[in-house]
DNA sequence: CTGAAAGCGCTTACAG
DNA sequence: CTGAAAGCGCTTACAG
């Protein structure tokens, strides 16, 4: 059995509340007492039992976050983030896996009740009223990274991605390329999905490209979903110069698939990603990828989490920057 | 204010006592007041708080998990696997980000004795006597997955390295390759590092294949350091017609390298991985590998920490099959 | 500077 | 079948 407060303050010939005191460097006690305490914590190995405390502050200093899939490079990249800036400031994570399941959502949300966290950061994924609902009726902050909520106020952290799609896609074009296919996310995720189509869609239109409806397709964001669907696309519109893939797996897909159909990359066809993963340099050729700063991201939403936590103030949401990251995937049809 | 179980108590005009009871599923209450404690509980949404519960019953149905590096491609498939298992047994599991660092590792560890945690995942890197120690003194149970004690006696779940190294080398040389370069992961680590390199060893000395040193060069496991120490490899031993590589990421690279030297795989280079990671199909061409079952090692590992939790008892360590995945990074050389 | 006591939200003998 | 009370390991007024 682990020492207890009344073990030390015992050995120590004090109340519990001194004990106390001196633990949560509180004045009111002598220096004498606080190096015999001291001493016979050493002595003992005391430590404090984070429960009762929890009990009595009514704060865990413990976090849940949910993710549709931990084991994504995408979402662990994150999760990374939030880890570390929560341990920085002694806060520790719960991690809960949805599957996108709204029943395991939901039972991971009483859980996180029961257990008494102090926040919980939402990521990539559609918040429903459900959810949101539970969420505040446990009256704890939350925050929403790389998702938002359209008919809620909770702050997120993201990029802006219709912006960062049109660039990907003013990219391709500004390298010469017009006839431009994409292979897209989930057609209803209308936070990944539809924001990158539009912004796809616009920049064809601002730069007078037209568009024909079989040069975009839609997949989940995932390697195997990209290979079937870039071979739709390559099929449909076989003079495709260039893909933008809503996802680095997709792109990956596009490089796997344009391989074994002997088609070039970059020289015959020109593939740029979307998230820059530690997956985008380890293609080959290295991939020319829209960035998202997903370590960055975790930390960021962490770092609002614990504010909101600490102080009752609500930060806002957050648009961090993202940007191109040039590798070998794309060719310019200019010189 | 959350209500408690004193409000639903007052509410239905019973004790807490009962109201326990009830929640818990114990005896001793008519059917009628049953009914009665469910309605109010229903209508004031109350949910018992797992803090006050994990005070009095020394549970609280959390385990914490330390990982060198969460956000690699290799941890999370193991934290999926545990995270799937606790939940699905109502335990939650709290995540800690080491980076193989012994001061973090120290500092997770106080941390999880102070929120009582029950059980530990340890994963894949060196169990320092010092966290043994402490860990011990906790007195909680305590699970290995890839990797193992040499010192203490603690459960572990791993694949077989010596042995599927051995295989992965032999199916090579079974393919007709003599000059076979390995590039192994960290010289030092005595788990995931010596035994794979023995296994090669073994498997070139049981064919009477002569090893010549500068076959065989040490990284760390990773992307860039295979790359870095792939070229060294093709450097000393240019006749080298196969590489096995002592993780997937290092044989992507070794895919990377070779591509950019202009060497075509595995029409002159075959490579062999080892983890079977997404990665290894999204290569190109897709990798050969030996298969590590990751996610089932994490669930196995967390299945072997709750029964010991549960029980009391220690159902020993498990060696889990490996098994080799072939793709198309290896070329026979004998037809 | 220090301690006795109440209380956080529960569970569990104990008594009826 | 039911409740009063003690207690889990702490913190925090309150009183001295």
């Amino acid at each position: 059995m682990n020492p207890t407060i009344k073990d030390v303050a015992r050995r120590a010939n004090v109340s519990i509340a001194t004990v106390s005191r001196i633990l949560n460097n509180l004045p009111g006690y002598s220096e004498e007492t606080r190096k015999k305490v001291l001493q016979v914590i050493n002595e003992t190995g005391y430590q404090p039992n984070a429960i009762a405390r929890g009990l009595i502050n009514k704060r865990t200093r413990t976090i849940g976050v949910l993710f549709p899939t931990v084991s994504s490079m995408f979402s662990s990249e994150i999760l990374d983030g939030i880890e570390q800036f929560a341990h920085n400031h002694d806060y520790s994570v719960i991690v809960c896996n949805t599957d996108a399941d709204g029943k395991r959502t939901l039972k991971y949300l009483q859980v996180l009740g029961e257990k008494q966290v102090d926040g919980i950061i939402f990521s990539s994924g559609n918040l429903k009223d459900e959810y949101y609902q539970t969420i505040k009726s446990m009256a704890i902050p939350l925050v929403l990274v790389s998702t938002i909520s359209q008919r809620f106020s909770v702050p997120y952290v993201k990029v802006d991605d219709r912006l960062a799609s049109y660039q990907a896609t003013e990219y391709l074009i500004k390298k010469g390329h017009k006839q431009i296919g994409m292979i897209s996310g989930t057609k209803e995720d209308l936070i990944a999905g539809v924001p990158r189509v539009e912004g796809f869609l616009q920049a064809l239109n601002d730069y007078g490209i037209p568009h024909r409806s079989e040069c975009l397709v839609y997949g989940g964001f995932d390697f195997n979903s990209g290979c079937k669907v870039v071979k739709e696309l390559l099929r449909n519109a076989p003079d495709t110069t260039a893909v933008f893939a809503a996802s680095d797996e997709m792109a990956a897909a596009t490089i796997s698939v344009a391989s074994k159909q002997g088609i070039r990359v970059p020289e015959q066809l020109s593939v740029i990603g979307y998230d820059n993963l530690k997956l985008a340099q380890m293609t080959v050729p290295p991939l020319t990828t829209v960035e998202q700063p997903l370590f960055e991201m975790g930390r960021i939403a962490a770092e609002q989490l614990l504010t909101m936590i600490e102080t009752g103030k609500d930060t806002g949401s957050r648009i961090v920057p993202h940007s191109i990251i040039e590798r070998k995937t794309v060719r310019s049809l200019l010189e």
